[in-house]
This record gives C-alpha cells, structure tokens and sequence, in this order.
DNA sequence: CGTTCAATTTGTCCTAGACAATTATCGCGT
DNA sequence: ACGCGATAATTGTCTAGGACAAATTGAACG
C-alpha cells in the first residue's frame, strides 16, 4: 500500500469538510498543511486526511475545531462521548439480544444477521420489530459510531443490510388504495433512508399509502410530486447530522411551495432541536408518528 | 404558491451546479443575474433556478453550457437527444411490454407497476429478468429523463420501486459461503445503486457471496472493508452521471490502497469511454460481468 | 477522409477579506 | 448558589477576481 495523495476536492468528499473549510482552517489554525503540487494545487497526504476524518467524526459528537485541533494526536483517547446521554438502560435481556445481533455485524456476519433480525421479525410482528429492535439497534450503531468502535464500512454494512430488511416486510403488506396518502423523501444533501424506512412501515400498518421517492429530492420537485400524487402529507426525514441552521429554513420554503391543504411533516433527530412553527408538524419520535397520524384523522374525518 | 427565493448553497443543492460555477457563469455570460440581500449575497429568484436546471438536464445530454445559456427560452423543445443513438431496436412485443411498464409509472400508479413487474419475475427467472427487462427499462428511463419525458420525482419513483423488487429477489437466494467473495460499494459523489443491485443479483445467481455496502464508501474505507471481508474482488459502479475526468484517477489511487491480490472491477455506463489501464478491470456491460467471473474463476482455479 | 495541432470553451483552484450565526464567558440580580 | 442577559470569541459561508489545465472544437495538412 503506496500513500497516494489527495487534492482537496478529493478530502471534501472523503472527510465531509468543505473546500472553504480546509482552506480557512489551514490559514486560522495551521492545519492541516498540504503539499503543493507542480501548479500550486493543495496535495493532502493519507495521514491528515485520516486526521481530518477523525477531527470531523469527533465534530459530529459536539466538540469544538478549534481545541480538536490544537490537540496533539492523544486525542485519538479522547473520543468519549460529550453530549452526556442519561442512557435510560432498556430491560437488559432486549438489551443484550441486540448487542449479539450488532456483534454479528462486527464479525462481518452478514448471513447470520439477516437470519436473527428475519427471525426476530417474525416473533415480533413488523411494528414492534421497527420500535423494539430497529430504533434502539440504529441508535446504538451510531453510538458505536460516535465512540469509534465501528467503522464505516460497518455502519454501511449494517444500514444495508437492515434497509433490504425492512424493505422486504413492508413489501408484504397489502396493497390497494388507502388514506392517507404520504409522500415520503428528503430533501438533497440527507442521504439516511433507514429512518424513511421506519416511518413507512409503521404509517403502512396504520392503513397509510406510503409514496416512497428514495432521498436527495430538489425542494420544487418534491411540490410537482405531491401534486401529481395528490399527496395529503409530505414527510420529510432529517438525520442527526444534516446541518440543523438549515432546516428551518427549508421547511419554510417547502412550506410556501405546497398547497396550503398538504400537510408537512419533518422528523428524524435532526428536527429534535428545531424550534416548533407553523411551517411543519416536527415529529421526534416514532411514538409521534402514530400520534400525529392519529390527530391527521381526527382532523379529516 | 409564493416565490421564494435561493441562496446561493440552495441553489448549488438543487441544481447540483456547482458554488464557484454559479458565479463563474453570473461573470462570463451574464447568467444567472441572481438579486441581492442586504448583505450583499445572492438571491435566486425560483424561475431562474427553474432555467438553471434545465440547463444542467440538457447539459447532461451533452449540450454545451455556452451555447444554452445564449439561447432563448425556446431551447424547452430543443431537448432531442444530441448523442445520436443507433437504437437497436429490439423485438417490439417485448419494446412494447416495457413501454406499458413505463406508463404505468407516469401514472404514478405504484402498486399496478411491482405488481406487474414480481408476474414477469417470476416468468422470467432472476437472470432473464435482469438482463431482459431491469437494464432495458433503466436505459430507457435515462432516455426518457433526458428528453424530459420524466419529472425527477417519477424517475426516483421509478427507482425506489425497482430497487425494492431487486432487492427482494436477491434476498430469495440461497445463502452460505460461495466464493469469490465479492464487495459491491461505490465511491463518495456517485450514489446510483441500481447498477450495483443488477450485478449483486448476476454474481448471487453465479454463486458469488456478495457483500454489499451500499454506495459512497470514502476510498479509504474500502481499503479497510476490503481487508475486513477478506474480499477476493471490489466492484465499484460509476454511472453515467460520473464526472468521467475523475475516474482513472480514483481507479489508480484505489489499486494503490487494495493489496494486489484483490481484484478491481468498475463497470457502469461511466466506464464506457474510460482508456483500459492496469489498475482495474473494465466492465461495460452486464454480458461483461459474467465473463469477467468467469475468467477470474479460470485464473483461481 | 483521417490526423495532428492550435484555439476556444469551461470547470476548478487560488488568495484574502468581510460578516453573520453560533457558542462561550462574564457580570449582575435574585 | 443559580439563572439570565450582554459582550466576546469562535467558526462557517459568502464575495471578488485572477490563473490555469482539461476537454472540446475547428482548421490545416497529409
């Protein structure tokens, strides 16, 4: 393995960091210091790329740039988890069922995960398998993620494997015309579907027609959309790590796209910190889901 | 419906153009002329954002930006496809059946589509099915998305639902260690995933274990993945879509990362007008990969 | 008619400054 | 001691134009 090096268009996709972020943190705080090649072109070597990775993944955990990279290399130890979570422990036996199925994970099992989780599927029932199982199993991979213990071809192989999961049972749900009418998406630069996912098998129990449009949807095309579906709710997802000054924002001007008759919803833990307004229902839990489905009904009955 | 107005990043989001060149073209051809905050930033007005994304769908055709923005608004039905397709036409009772597929996603009629589409499955087998009817309808959903037959939303529609019914049929598929072992991911910026579920499904069929790791995988981490899975190849998609300047480079820089005894293959309809070279396998249509299994399986027997 | 070389087009990178939004810190009143 | 508001530090994104290389087109020539 030779160390290639990486011009910065290369370091913003491979670390999440804008170019203009490189650049002024490289003028602000003297890192990181790429070479320059022949034409004065920034060349950042595989070693701070890797910091920079782990200086974002620590970010994403709460901490400030500017102390993270005054730090010497030892922070590599320092990866506890900032935001202090209470950590409500769950009824240790569930608990330890779904440490071993995220142990397969880590063993790179994925035949034996599929296994567990299609059998744990079928004990459970589809919603209690997403509240019970996929919620807390999702959370704690990203906790697993935040503390370093799982890499990202794990967190992926896990996501994938979990998303054709749910994907498979919601497919066996009964089909034929039903109310509401929800189109499901997000909007561009949210790319995590496992929550999109969650929500369309809890709301297709509930006798909702889910209109599934993936993620990444232009803010105008998804107006066009629910129109053309003639969509009674838009929902939207946003993960903890889309960029929480923007979703207001967004909601707003989505908002001013639908008809005043669609309604808009806007979950995920990214909206767990967004200030409530009349832009959009924001749904923090899954338990919110029903609930704020249940009060649509009532509404429109 | 209000007329909101874009800053500059929205833009960039839903137009998939670029920051620097937005203001690139503002300088060179005047257009975009985007008003201005009180803080002296830009503010797209929504017919704008409108054009400019025009612009981007018939430069994917192939057009030129200069000539585009030059011409007035009635290059709307300037949209028939520049590259000249020889289009072999194939037996039309099959053409047919695949066109009536399509109506049925402008329709927006979910449910009719995967219903249609689990009855040809099941006539025509995985592979057939694969071959004869996912590749043709992809290739001529781009046909219709170029011409603007298709709005995005049913393109993703489209998408959504085909990947659900792939995914599903591999799931049905004998599990077990096979060899090789083959991992399936794309690189950070390419996020099409159909093309890697046509070739899980071809290589599961062969009796090839397949991991599958989603896309976006950072260049790095498929190095690690790699090692991990103890992977016999890394098969990676580009689409069309690619930036086909930035493949080489990545195809180089990979092989330097993967140790050499880890094949690479790329395939994906951006490979097609990709000069051959050491560092990877190129694979440009689904024929290709079964060869390419087989020639692989010729040298490690 | 094909091929090579030059001209044009086009995207990305560069520097460096400004400002607004967020977060931290301090001081005050209860 | 503790909550709250005001100031201060931090940090990301925007702006401006200049430069250059890769890709494409067009022209000249064999």
């Amino acid at each position: 393995m030779n160390t290639p090096t990486f011009n910065i268009a290369a370091v913003e996709r491979d670390t999440g960091l804008s170019k203009d972020v490189l650049r002024m943190w490289e003028r602000r705080y003297g890192f990181p210091v790429p070479g320059r090649d022949s034409n004065g072109e920034r060349c950042y070597p595989a070693d701070q790329v890797e910091r920079l990775r782990l200086i974002k993944r620590l970010m994403d955990m709460g901490h400030r740039p500017g102390k993270l990279i005054a730090t010497p290399q030892e922070e590599l130890t320092a990866l506890s988890p900032r935001r202090s979570k209470p950590e409500v422990q769950e009824a240790s036996e569930n608990r330890d069922e779904l440490e071993e199925l995220l142990t397969l994970i880590k063993q790179h099992d994925a035949a034996a995960y599929q296994q567990a989780m299609q059998q744990r599927l079928a004990r459970q029932g589809l919603q209690r398998f997403v509240q019970d199982t996929i919620a807390p199993l999702t959370h704690r991979v990203g906790e697993y993620w935040e503390d370093g213990s799982f890499e990202v071809f794990e967190e992926h192989l896990y996501t994938e494997l979990t998303k054709r999961l749910l994907r498979q049972a919601i497919s066996t749900l009964p089909g034929g015309p039903r109310a509401p009418r929800v189109l499901l998406t997000s909007v561009p630069e949210e790319l995590h579907v496992l929550g999109l996912l969650m929500v369309e098998a809890l709301l297709a129990l509930e006798g909702a027609e889910c209109i599934p449009l993936g993620t990444q949807m232009p803010l105008l095309e998804i107006g066009r959309a629910a129109q053309a579906h003639q969509a009674d709710i838009v929902a939207l997802s946003f993960s903890g790590a889309f960029p929480q000054r923007q979703i207001a924002g967004l909601l707003q001007q989505l908002r001013m796209i639908l008809p005043a008759t669609t309604a808009l919803w806007a979950g995920g833990s990214g909206v767990a910190r967004v200030a409530r307004s009349d832009d959009a229902e924001l749904i923090s839990t899954l338990d919110d889901t029903l609930a704020t489905l249940a009060a649509w009904r009532l509404q429109h009955s």
